[in-house]
DNA sequence: CGTTGGGTTGAGCTTGTTCAACCACCGTGG
DNA sequence: CCACGGTGGTTGAACAAGCTCAACCCAACG
């Protein structure tokens, strides 16, 4: 931070040298890009990085480094207790933003990469600054994290009241709906996770998480495919993960 | 909002009445009432409020309302699932803002007195729109949604990861640390929630609750009082909140 | 003085865990 | 080319944590 040190937001040495690939970004309309015209694109523009699959952007209590905004790929990010027990709290898709939640000058949870990730590198300060000096941007990192607030809720209560089974239903028509679908005709959608990521997410044991999907399957309301799932009946997905009076059955 | 409907910031006629009881508010100096100035707050002001225990000030689904900051009291706020389910997702208490969540027009969770309660009530969009016009209040308010997502997240891991015990030792550390205790001196903390609040805020069965109180008990890290538990052991509390290598058991 | 609401405790049952075997797939090296 | 070990996933059997149902206690209160 000596030679790097800027007070302004003018853009760095490193990044002035070729222009930003904003233009052809996937997710330029995602996030606080959303609002940005090129030159403002340009303006915020650090780095990009990559990551492989099990690598770590950035560990809980490490001190703190940049925000990532996710262009491809996929992050578990989780929180990891004193004996080993890990628990995901949520996975973060392409136009996302994390890394951002800081304590006391560290990071707050695990950022891991369990897909093979590209990601924009922001400098903390400077992404700061430059959503703090502009009302739109403000606006959408205080909706972000209402956003995520009321989803992160949403999870604690699929942890505090649903079984196995309803827990699972809850995460498969989760990730449905952030894949856009909404309809009741059977489709597929894809599942990079692996079953202990999925288990770390919901909070139970792998062995559990495999004998849910079996019973999806048994009910004809998935197929189990390579690195996907083709749901059958949405409805009944739904049904599952949305208990009705219908089962007063709770979590074990 | 028809006669009340104003484009400014100024008074409405209700509060221009009498002065707003600012001056001698307990907790003018929490949130985003931390850096106003007299006429600031003169300026926010609108009404205050109170509940018995058990009324709701909100309720999920409800057409959004105002915006309440605790001054004396307790809240809930929870989620009920469509089979009657509840988890509370968070105790607030005298100082914080809650009912500021909203999905698609309406409250997204329930707000409901577990002590007498009362708070003072914002008008939506004034207060959304007196945030935003300051900035010192823009940046509380992110800042709060920060702290409650971390704070939540943390929750989602206690569900997610701990045994029943842990859970409740988790929970009074919790409480402790809210109430600003941090030292290892044995000292006695107010309980005002039923079982059956901790059990629904814990994910677990108020007979559980009932359990894990006994064996903290009989480890002699804590004793019961009417509504207050006291502390005989902080460090022994911490150590089943935060369980090292040691114990190498998680939930049934 | 009986009733009501909050809390504790016990007995049996259910869910999810633990431990282990087993399978399919895949990349590597003989 | 096939044998090999490693990884990720499924399934079974025994066990334990937490749930359900029920009895019981106690203090507050009309």
């Amino acid at each position: 931070m000596s030679a790097a040190k800027r007070s302004s937001l003018t853009p760095d040495s490193r990044r002035s040298a070729k222009a930003p690939p904003c233009g052809s970004c996937p997710v330029k309309t995602h996030n606080v890009c959303q609002p940005l015209e090129a030159d403002r694109q340009q303006e915020l523009y650090e780095s990009r990085q990559s990551w492989s699959k099990g690598q770590f952007l950035y560990r809980a209590g490490d001190p703190l480094g940049p925000i990532f905004k996710i262009i491809i790929g996929i992050i578990a990010v989780s929180k990891r207790l004193p004996d080993g027990r890990r628990q995901v709290l949520d996975f973060f898709f392409p136009g996302e933003i994390c890394g951002y939640l800081e304590t006391d000058g560290h990071y707050t949870f695990e950022g891991e990469a369990i897909t093979p990730v590209t990601a924009c590198v922001f400098t903390r300060a400077r992404f700061k600054a430059f959503t703090a000096a502009h009302d739109d941007l403000t606006e959408i990192v205080r909706a972000t994290l209402a956003w995520k607030l009321e989803s992160v809720s949403h999870h604690t209560a699929v942890l505090g009241q649903l079984s196995a089974v309803e827990r699972l239903a809850a995460f498969l028509r989760w990730l449905d709906i952030r894949h856009g679908n909404h309809g009741d005709k059977p489709h597929t959608l894809p599942l990079p996770m692996t079953r202990d990521d999925i288990a770390d997410y919901l909070g139970v044991r792998m062995e559990t998480v495999s004998r849910a999907f079996s019973e999806l399957r048994r009910h004809k309301i998935i197929e189990l495919g390579e690195t996907c799932v083709r749901v059958l009946d949405p409805a009944g997905l739904a049904a599952f993960a949305d208990p009705e009076a219908a089962s007063p059955r709770k979590r074990g």
